[in-house]
DNA sequence: TAGGGTCGGTCAAACGATTGAACGAGCCTA
DNA sequence: TAGGCTCGTTCAATCGTTTGACCGACCCTA
């Protein structure tokens, strides 16, 4: 029972109609000037053969594949798994299928991606997490438009959409200024990612406010993993440093933090409080549960979205998403012990 | 600069050969026979033009996409990032791309995907998490092999892959039952979710052999998620069992039932152990690190592929992945206390 | 009644790759 | 030297849609 797909064709023949009026009427074509009930035979014939337009015969004529391509580093990151729902709902939203793709998987790279993606598979491409410039070449000569995401490239000509890290920064070390703290000490993430610069610099500015000198040995740098996070804390104890508040890179490293501080028999947030970027919905399920900055991710990858099919490859695209992020204030801050 | 994609016919007026002949080289046709130098020729042409077949145009030819669609409910959701990550690199494997789309997001759901999917955008589908009826019923219609990731469909025409989970669930029960303990209770998952029912029957069955009798009030059910399992251990606390284990279905329950623990003054493991399916990133870092049974979840994933990509839409598709299953010992297991 | 406008369609040429069939040039054999 | 075989390559149809160009019928107007 090998009942053949159902083409254009067969529904022009059931409708009595060319093929040519078919195809406008699906793709609701505006010069195509009709009377009522031709439309109307041509509807109900689609619908009785139960029609698909085929995609591979479309993008073939359009040049247009109707997908975009998302590559994450690892589907297991949390963060990334809020990007990628935003642009996959963004993309939905203007009728396209978004392809995520993960860059260090035991048979995926990079390179392997940007070989099965060939020549008109998606019709974008955007890179969440750390590029080569090797890998950046490559995709200048793909002729697609593509965009960073999260991350701000190298390179003259630029392509990006990242967040106000800086601003997540400030409103996080603000909430432990505003609790009365003053010994605010910073576990930064790895110094080649931006995002971990652009918090760096925010607590150094919300620091700036009350005059507050920040001193190198009162910043210690992680991975953005737990085990980072934990070796930096220790980092910053051992240095003599004695804080009443630290301020975490990442939700990652503040496990990391967190492990540090009781095995230190440091309760939190009686003894230190601690606040980290950005809001993943684990951190209300540590112990104690964690006060965060909630950042726009899903916007961001909304945005990205958005950016990346209003763009040619030529364009210059630079954007900082400044949608309102918001202090999330739970168990693991409070004000400074007194004396 | 606008340059035109390169195309066979480019490269086969560069190599001085007809497109057929690019064509075979391209996609090593075995019943092709050429000679050396003209190989090389053609070699050269394509890597000097950087020519990539186009996709679309190869698709319509030979009705394949060369992709498959996974359909999740949510990436957020650890489990099925590892799922993903088993599907897409045992996927490009085989030369396939993975389209991963979450049915629960602002723009989509299964309907829309399908209609989104086309005609000809996959080679076959891939469903982890619940699927009405209806949508089977639709997923028949399109003619494409299909598949059930780690949920058993119903229907009479059974298109599954599972995982042992009454094995996982005698593990995790075994390992208290060594430790000492003899009243062990379930916090047992959703009655709708399969993987709940085949747990909580490997949770009897292993209560079996040392012939400890189950009651009715040793299981309490959750909905796989931290408060379902945090009231779940509640119910379990008030109805007056006193446990000395709690074998949990899922580790986001465990998580809530941790909650409920210290909020009962109970220490763990001290008082009450705790164990739970499936050894996801974060219960590593739980307080205490929870004791897990590790499933092959990531095999799961890769052999839905390869069996989808085996097997026609009118095959009986059934399976069971057996790879051998861990139990991951940490701090939230231990001896009862003596008395 | 010739000329010009809508209306409501039809025609046919792409898009780029795949693939069965055909074909010419050598060479071998009888 | 004709016929057949192998080797290496070319020919051309085909996949299903899109879309600019064209066309006939009808109505209106001068």
């Amino acid at each position: 029972m090998k009942t053949r797909r159902v083409t254009l064709v067969d529904v022009a023949r059931l409708a009595g109609v060319d093929k040519a009026i078919v195809s406008r009427v699906v793709n609701a074509d505006p010069s195509l000037v009709i009377r009522p009930d031709t439309r109307e035979r041509v509807l109900e014939a689609i619908s009785n053969l139960g029609y698909r337009p085929n995609v591979a015969a479309r993008s073939l004529r359009t040049a247009k594949a109707g997908t975009l391509g998302l590559v994450i580093p690892d589907f297991a990151n949390p963060v990334y798994a809020e990007i990628i729902t935003g642009a996959e709902s963004a993309a939905l939203a203007k009728g396209h299928v978004l392809v995520t793709g993960s860059s260090t998987g035991a048979h995926s790279s990079m390179d392997r991606y940007l070989d099965l993606l060939g020549q008109g598979r998606v019709d974008g491409l955007m890179l969440a997490g750390p590029t080569t410039a090797a890998e950046q070449q490559k995709l200048e000569s793909l002729g697609l438009p593509w965009m960073m995401v999260n991350r701000r490239d190298t390179g003259e000509h630029h392509r990006y959409v990242i967040l106000d890290d800086a601003q997540a920064a400030k409103l996080a070390v603000e909430h432990l200024l505003e609790l009365g703290h003053r010994k605010i000490v910073h576990v930064a993430g790895p110094f080649g990612a931006d995002t971990a610069r652009r918090r760096a610099t925010g607590y150094r500015q919300a620091m700036r406010v009350p005059d507050i000198p920040v001193r190198a040995e009162d910043i210690a740098r992680g991975d953005y993993t737990p085990r980072g996070g934990a070796e930096a804390m220790a980092e910053l104890l051992r240095k003599g440093a004695e804080p009443t508040a630290v301020f975490v890179a990442n939700v990652a490293m503040a496990v990391g933090v967190l492990d540090t501080l009781r095995r230190a028999d440091l309760r939190v947030p009686e003894d230190v409080s601690v606040v980290a970027v950005h809001d993943l919905p684990l951190a209300e399920h540590l112990v104690p549960a964690l006060t965060t900055v909630r950042m726009p991710l899903q916007d961001l990858g909304a945005r990205a979205v958005d950016l990346l099919l209003a763009s040619s490859p030529e364009d210059e695209v630079a954007e900082v998403v400044r949608t309102a992020m918001e202090l999330v204030y739970r168990e693991s801050t409070a004000p400074p012990a007194a004396g």
